[in-house]
DNA sequence: TGACAGCATGTTTACGTGAACATCACGGGC
DNA sequence: GCCCGTGATGTTCACGTAAACATGCTGTCA
C-alpha cells in the first residue's frame, strides 16, 4: 500500500463540506467522520461526545439531543480502532482452522460465532489452506499481528508437533479437537464414547464383529475412534478385521463399500463419518447387500441428511453446538480471569441414534 | 441508526494512575510488549523499532541484529489496533450471513475466506441467529462499529425491502444471492440459468413435465429457481403441476415426496436442492418407485455427497468458490478505488451433472 | 449572604504506531 | 581546512477515543 498522501496534514477537512462537497478529486485517505467533528457540529467538546456515545450518565437531556442530531447527521460510526487501542481489547475471537467444507466444522464455527456473538464478541476466520506445518506456521505467526483478543484452534494440532512452534506467549487459546490437553486448554468429543457406542450396539445386535472405515490418518479424531473400536472389539473378546481406509468423502467410503462388500464374512461396518457411510450404503446397494438385512452399517456425525439416507443411517450424534459453546465458555474465561490457557481437557458427550441402518446379522445358513 | 447503545462494558484499566508496576498479581491490564519496549532493551529509538519492523530500509545491519533480538526476547508483537488506527484500515472483511450450516454458505464464507487471506485480508463472521428483521438491523448496526474495511453480505437481503433499514454509508458491500442489484453491488450464481437447464434436461429425456419442490419462500435463491422451472415450463408448452414447499432439509424433500409418489403422473422431479432431493430418493425408494425408471430427480448444489446418492444424483452444480472469489474481488475494488458500491448483478454460471437419476419416463402402458 | 455541594461540561493526556521532519556523524570535493 | 551531501538515527506529532482531572454554574443551607 502506498498511504502517501501529500495532503494529510489538514487536520480536519471539515469546514461546511462533509464528503462530497469540496473539489478534491476522491475523498483521500481521510478518515471518516470522527468524535471531534461531531463536536464541532454539536457545539460542545469531544468528550461529551463520547459520553452520549456510551450511554454516560451525566448529560443533560437538550445536550444530549444535541448530539444525537449531530450524529444522525454526519452518519458517524465509532472508530473501533482507536477504541481497541483505549481499552486494548477487540472483542474479537480468532479461529484457525483447516477447510469450512467438513460438516462439522463449519458445523462448530457458526456455534462459536454464535456464543461469541452473545458475548459481545465477533469472530475472525483464518483458514489454512493446505496444513502444512509452513503453513500453519504462518497462520499462527500471522495470528500476532492479527486483531484478536483470543484464539481457537480447530486443525489438527498434532502437526505442530515438531515442538518448533509455539502459539505467541500470551494469547489465550482454545483448541478442538487435539492430543494437546497436556498444552493447551481443549474441548472435544468424545470420541472413544462415540465409537464404543457404535461397536457396542453393533455387537449387541449379535454381530461377531465390526468392520470400521476410518478418516484421514493425519486427523486425530479419525485416529481415536478407529483406537476406541479397536479396544471395544478387543475388550469383547472378538476378533479384529483390518480396518479399511477413507479420506472422510462419500467417495473414499464408497471405495471401501466395494472391498467390503466382496468379504462374505462382513456383516457390519462402523465408518468414522456419515459422508463414509453414504458412500457404504451406495456399494451395498450396487453389490446387492440389503442394509441392513444383510450388512448393517453405522456412522459417525449425525448430520442432517442422515435421517433420509437410503435406509435412514444409525449414527452417532455429535453435539457441535455444544463443543462451539464450550469454546467459546473457555476463551471468555481465559481473557475475564486473565490467565494463560489452562491445559486439560474437557469432553463433549456423544449418544447414539439408532435409526434403520442397523439389524441383527442375517442366519447363518 | 442509533450509537447510543445500552452502558458500554469497559474492562477498568486497572493498576494505580501510572503503567509502572503496580504490584497487583493478576497482571490483567497493561498492554503486552509495545515498541517503546523494544527500544528501550536495544538501546535505540522506537522509530528505529518501527522501521525493522516493516522491513523499511536505513536501518544499519548491527542496530538491525539489536533490534531483532530484543524483539524475540521480549516477544514483541505490534498491535494491529494501533496499526489500524495509524493506516484508517484493518484488513479485514466482514462477512454477515444467517446459518452457516446451508452447504452453499459454508463453500462460499470458506473461499471468500482463502481468497481473502491470499490478499492479506482475514474476515470477520457476523452471525443472525434468527432473520428477523430487527437481528438484522442490529448486525447492520454493530457492523458500524466493527473492525472492517469492507462488508459481503450472505442473506436475503429482502429482509430489508422494509427501507427504513440502510447500510452505513461509506461502506463498501456487496450482496450474494439477492435481488439487490439496483442498489448494491450483488454476486450470485445464475440461478434461473440452473434450473432451466434441469428442466431441460428432464424435457428432453421425454418427460411430458416436471414437478417441481421449491425452498423456503423467503429465500431469493428459492424463488428465482421456481420461477425459471416455471418459464421453462410455459416456454415449452407444458402444463405447469403445483409446486410443492420444501425448507432446503432432506425431511422436507422427504414429506414432498410421499406426497409425489401418490401422483401417478409424477415422472419427473426438480428439487431446489440437493438435501431436498435426497429426501425424495428416500420417500421413493419407500414407496417402491424406481429412480430413474419409474421416476427422474433433479437437485441443485452439486454437493460433494450428491454423487453417492442412491442412485447418483443428477445434479445443477454451483461454484461456490467463484462466487467467493468474485465477492472478495468486488470488496477489494471497491476499497482500492474508494468509489461507494457500484450497483450491477455479477452472475456466475452453473451447468449440469448428469448422473444416474435421471432417465427417459418409462412407457405408458 | 456566603461557602460549598453537586452536577454538567471542558481540557489534558495516553494508548501504540509510523510519516514527516530534525539532528548528527562522517567523508569527499574544493 | 571547510562545506556540504548522504545516510543513520532521533524527535515530534496525529490518528480517534475515553479516563482522569479541571472548571464553572446552580441552588441550598447555615
Amino acid at each position: 500500500m502506498d498511504p502517501d498522501g501529500p495532503a494529510r496534514q489538514v487536520p480536519a477537512p471539515i469546514g461546511g463540506a462533509q464528503r462530497g462537497g469540496s473539489g478534491i478529486p476522491g475523498g483521500r485517505r481521510k478518515q471518516r467522520v470522527s468524535m471531534a467533528d461531531v463536536a464541532r457540529l454539536a457545539g460542545v467538546s469531544s468528550q461529551t461526545v463520547s459520553r452520549v456515545a456510551n450511554g454516560h450518565p451525566g448529560v443533560v437531556g437538550a445536550t444530549r439531543e444535541q448530539v444525537l442530531a449531530a450524529m444522525r447527521e454526519l452518519g458517524y460510526r465509532p472508530n473501533s480502532a482507536a477504541r481497541a487501542l483505549r481499552y486494548g481489547q477487540f472483542n474479537t475471537i480468532g479461529v484457525i482452522l483447516f477447510g469450512l467444507a467438513s460438516t462439522g466444522n463449519s458445523r462448530t464455527v457458526e456455534a462459536i460465532a454464535t456464543h461469541a456473538a452473545a458475548e459481545g464478541y465477533a469472530i475472525t476466520l483464518i483458514p489454512i489452506g493446505i496444513p502444512t506445518q509452513d503453513n500453519v506456521l504462518g497462520a499462527f505467526t500471522r495470528m500476532g499481528e492479527l486483531a484478536v483478543d483470543a484464539v481457537i484452534v480447530i486443525i489438527e494440532i498434532h502437526l505442530l508437533d515438531a515442538g518448533t512452534v509455539t502459539l505467541p506467549p500470551g494469547v489465550h487459546v482454545v483448541v478442538v479437537d487435539s492430543d494437546a490437553g497436556d498444552r493447551y486448554s481443549v474441548v472435544d468429543t468424545d470420541q472413544a464414547e462415540g465409537a464404543r457406542l457404535a461397536v457396542r450396539h453393533l455387537l449387541d445386535l449379535g454381530h461377531e464383529t465390526v468392520w470400521h472405515v476410518t478418516g484421514p490418518e493425519t486427523s486425530f479424531a479419525s485416529q481415536r475412534r478407529a483406537q476406541a473400536w479397536r479396544l471395544a472389539l478387543e475388550e469383547a473378546g472378538r476378533p479384529v478385521p483390518p480396518p479399511l481406509h477413507g479420506d472422510w468423502s462419500a467417495e473414499s467410503g464408497y471405495a471401501a463399500g466395494l472391498a467390503l462388500a466382496g468379504e462374505p464374512g462382513c456383516t457390519a461396518v462402523f465408518a468414522s463419518n456419515d459422508q463414509m457411510a453414504l458412500g457404504l450404503l451406495r456399494a451395498f446397494h450396487e453389490r446387492g447387500r440389503a442394509v441392513p438385512d444383510g450388512i448393517s452399517v453405522v456412522g459417525f456425525d449425525d448430520i442432517p441428511d442422515a435421517s433420509c439416507f437410503v435406509p435412514p443411517l444409525t449414527t452417532v450424534h455429535q453435539d457441535f453446538a455444544e463443543v462451539g459453546r464450550r469454546c467459546v465458555q473457555g476463551v471468555l474465561r481465559q481473557i475475564r480471569e486473565g490467565g494463560a490457557s489452562r491445559p486439560g481437557t474437557e469432553l463433549v458427550p456423544t449418544r447414539l441414534v439408532v435409526r434403520a441402518s442397523t439389524a441383527p446379522p442375517p442366519t447363518r445358513p
